[in-house]
RNA sequence: GUGGCUGUAGUUCAAUGGUAGAGCCAUGGACUGUGGAUCCAUUCGUUGCGGGUUCGAAUCCCGUCAGCCACCCCA
């Protein structure tokens, strides 16, 4: 038998419910907010991820689908939404001519990475980019839109983090005191820790090994290397945060993965997922814009886990999609009056289904209940002869007899549409 | 990329190295034109795959593939 690549998922429907639950709550939420949808190509020249993630990054490394196309150019599937929209915009010429773009965007991203709980190769983001804002207020925009999805589709259980990693002026100096700092304790890192010491030592803040934990204690505290600008910005999204719904902790050692962040970083997470703790994150990003040629913008943008939203939305009831009508018949030729009942019906706007097959009344009505019928329509001899249809409530179990030629006033009235 | 655990019917799971089973689901019947509750019956398997040990392997060993979980890292 033929499978799925690993780490890729099948939806069948009885998951669509709550995936269009949490996709259509946030498209609900980015109206309010005037985001408008990009959509933007799953596909793109490697170089827009190279460059837009960092090089040195984990993604770019070694977690990219990447392969030739026929003329030898090199392809990646998109790992993430945000280089690809910076790209767009910066190729085109009109929106990026605009004081201030907000864009949204949703769909499948992919990672070569270990599938694990909340963790697919393929899986599905939902994002908002907002270009031209350098004001503290759009930090906090960014943050309280997702705060919004977040409530509004039903997840409470969760914690937002916030930090500031500094700009290109104030952060080499926090990086080189965190460097020192490690470096006079080299012996005491977990192997994963002394490679990050070279690599990027920001991360050492959030290794999860125990032995590590105890000198983080000490460690230089990013507040306290921030230039003036960064921290009076950091200081003005708090307090429109605290200002606002979105109950936030601040916590100096939430580092982000992606080079291209500056100032605020923040991150949305829930014991819940496991291991992969965070089901939404963002930050700023100023000089991306730049970094693809763009003119200098400041911009700020947050993306969202599907999947792992819909984790933490697994004990919420969603109600089942059921259909209106199922047609009963007996076979020959009140099966036909059924199907082109059936036809006139959906044409009326009612979902109807019936089983073609000849079997009993019993095996009809059990499948009607199954898909949720509301109401039962029985076609069969006595009816076809007398021109009439039986109607039964599944609900109540009540039934009454009308005649075929008003059944559909008659259906208006039971179901109020 | 690294590590741990697990692979048996559509599904959830049993079976001391000795004839592969049960619940649920599905289908049919009790109820010949009426669903949901109850009862009864029926279908379903190269025990993931390939080797090895053994008189004999679902069971033990090796390999491989897949899934889950964790690390790295990320949404």
């Amino acid at each position: 038998m033929l499978s799925k690549p690993p780490g890729i998922e099948d939806i069948f429907p009885d998951r669509i419910g709550i995936r269009n639950l949490i996709t259509d709550t946030a498209r609900d939420v980015f109206r309010l907010y005037n985001y408008r949808e990009i959509i933007i190509p799953v596909m793109e020249f490697t170089e827009v991820f190279v460059r837009g993630l960092g090089t040195d990054t984990d993604i770019v490394t070694k977690e990219m689908f990447t392969f030739e196309d026929r003329g030898g150019r090199s392809l990646t599937l998109r790992p993430e939404g945000t280089a690809s929209v910076v790209r767009a915009y910066v190729e085109n010429g009109e929106y990026n001519r605009l004081a201030t773009c907000k864009l949204f965007y949703a769909g499948p991203m992919f990672r070569a990475e270990r599938p694990q709980k909340g963790r697919l190769r393929q899986f599905n983001q939902f994002g908002a980019e907002l270009f031209g804002g350098g004001d503290p207020y759009f930090d906090f925009e960014i943050i309280a839109m997702m705060d919004d999805i977040a409530k509004r589709t039903g997840i409470d259980d969760y914690t937002l983090l916030i930090n500031s990693i500094g700009c290109p002026a104030c952060r080499p100096d926090f990086v080189k005191a965190l460097t020192e700092y490690y470096t006079g304790m080299k012996h005491l890192l977990c192997r994963d820790c002394a490679s990050r010491l070279e690599r990027n030592p920001l991360r050492l803040l959030d290794c999860k090994q125990d032995s590590c934990q105890p000198l983080k204690k000490d460690s230089p505290k990013i507040t306290s290397f921030l230039c003036d600008g960064c921290r009076n910005h950091h200081e003005s999204v708090k307090a429109y945060l605290s200002k606002s719904a979105a109950a936030f902790t601040e916590d100096h050692l939430l580092v982000r993965g992606l080079d291209y962040y500056t100032r605020t970083t923040f991150e949305f997470v829930a014991t819940r997922l496991g291991g992969q703790n965070a089901f939404a994150a963002g930050g700023r990003y100023d000089n991306l814009v730049e970094t693809f040629g763009g003119k200098p913008t400041p911009a700020v943008g947050f993306a969202a886990g599907i999947e792992r939203m819909e984790i933490l939305l697994e004990e919420r009831p969603v109600p089942a999609a059921g259909i209106d009508l199922f047609l009963v018949h007996t076979g020959g030729k009140t099966l036909e009056r059924a199907v082109s009942l059936c036809s006139m019906l959906r044409r009326e706007g009612y979902s109807t289904d019936l089983d073609p097959g000849t079997k009993g009344f019993k095996s009809q009505f059990k499948k009607a209940d199954r898909e949720g019928a509301l109401l039962a329509i029985v076609i069969g001899e006595d009816e076809l002869s007398a021109g009439t249809c039986t109607v039964k409530d599944l609900k109540s179990g009540e039934q009454t007899t009308v005649r075929t030629d008003v059944i559909v006033g008659h259906i208006y009235n039971k179901l109020g549409r």
